[in-house]
DNA sequence: CAAGGCGTCTACCAATTGGTAGAGAACCGG
DNA sequence: CCGGTTCTCTACCAATTGGTAGACGCCTTG
């Protein structure tokens, strides 16, 4: 397997890039012209290692899922009980946001794309957020939680989760700065809320 | 202002069709050309009554916010204390979701197309926000309501009520069908979920 | 009925899009 | 040093994009 090293990279390159540009100004309205010129290469060696344009984007979408898959596994490793568990999902999401700001933004574009795209990424988090709900499942019927459907609560802190992180603007308007501060003071203000949702009384200290 | 009434009608026909294409398949993903060809008309009569795409996607994200603004006050107008006012707002977004399916994707749209629609947006919806967020305010100093930032509050509804309601790919893999009776149970869920964040124990019956 | 605005149309255009064909450089094992 | 593979490039292309110019019919008003 002697395959060159250099190419290796540029393969990479171009689906971290690609990653970044889909995320943030969307999958149609980045040209592959653009893509490249970024990268300070020519679009023919994108479709070199990509074929078309689509077949980037699964490629995209394949490593995006891949990265989630392994930091929310990570996050959930050393996970506690009861409401621990569903901090240690919240804050490995808010991890994600932090360090990769794009890959959010990718996850909601593809969404929002539709199959084919839409249902390869979900076929492929499916399992996690199988295990996920049984995770929270165990809990609850455990009385550690309260009963809720454990899906739609995922679904919940999913939706606040990529909101809190990637819509700047309605920030703005909700009177939010894009600043790590601020991420920091939501992703609190949402394990307080989903706390009190979950296990109630106890009021998290501030 | 003997102006043509059938000539209103057109600019609306417009207006309507290209939130509905916007918020389904995209901004840039809608072409003038299908935009025309799903209303039996020429493109050009698209850009004689708004000259280009930019301020068509303008009129489009006025006509959202005025339609959001006025649900979201009728809805709160009946409202009574405490909780009910969170039930109020949710419910009017539910409401907008099933009646209007597609706008609720296209204030997403908007959103993730950043500025200056997004600002142009946010800026019209800037005075809903702040009423709201006094609104809520009002119930926790009062102490109907444990104490939450309400803007933030807001966000993470505004979040989950989209992302429950528009992201289809995400709802399957979650499990949920994309019928009017799994809607409900997602609204009354999240009722649910934010009942118990904020006003705590007593449960909402099934 | 004449005149002029209003609304929609046909005809066209420059720029950009994703994609093809194939040349040439760089690197490899023999 | 040679023959083939790997990789990136230049040169094109057909289709589509948002947008312009201007003709044609229709309705209203003097």
């Amino acid at each position: 397997m002697a395959t060159g090293e250099r190419a290796q990279r540029t393969a990479d390159r171009i689906l971290v890039a690609a990653m970044r540009e889909f995320g943030t100004r969307g999958y149609e309205a980045t040209s592959l012209d653009d893509l490249a010129r970024g990268l300070g290469i020519r679009k023919q060696t994108i479709l070199y290692w990509y074929p078309t344009k689509e077949i980037l984007l699964e490629a995209v979408v394949d490593r995006c899922a891949d990265e989630v898959a392994v930091r929310l596994l990570r996050g959930l490793e050393g996970a506690g009980d009861g409401f621990g568990r569903v901090e240690a999902i919240v804050r490995a999401m808010f991890r994600l946001a932090a360090r990769h700001p794009s890959m959010l933004g990718f996850l909601r574009e593809v969404t929002r794309l539709g199959p084919p795209a839409s249902t390869r990424l979900m076929d492929r988090l499916e399992p996690l957020v199988a295990s996920a709900a049984g995770f929270l499942d165990d809990e609850m019927v455990a009385g550690r939680m309260r009963r809720h459907d454990p899906r739609l609560l995922l679904l919940a802190v999913y939706s606040m989760v990529t909101g809190m992180a990637t819509e700047v603007e309605v920030l703005r308007a909700f009177g939010e700065e894009p600043t790590l501060a601020s991420l920091v003071r939501r992703r609190n203000e949402l394990l307080s809320l989903l706390e009190a949702a979950l296990v109630g009384d106890q009021a998290r200290p501030r």
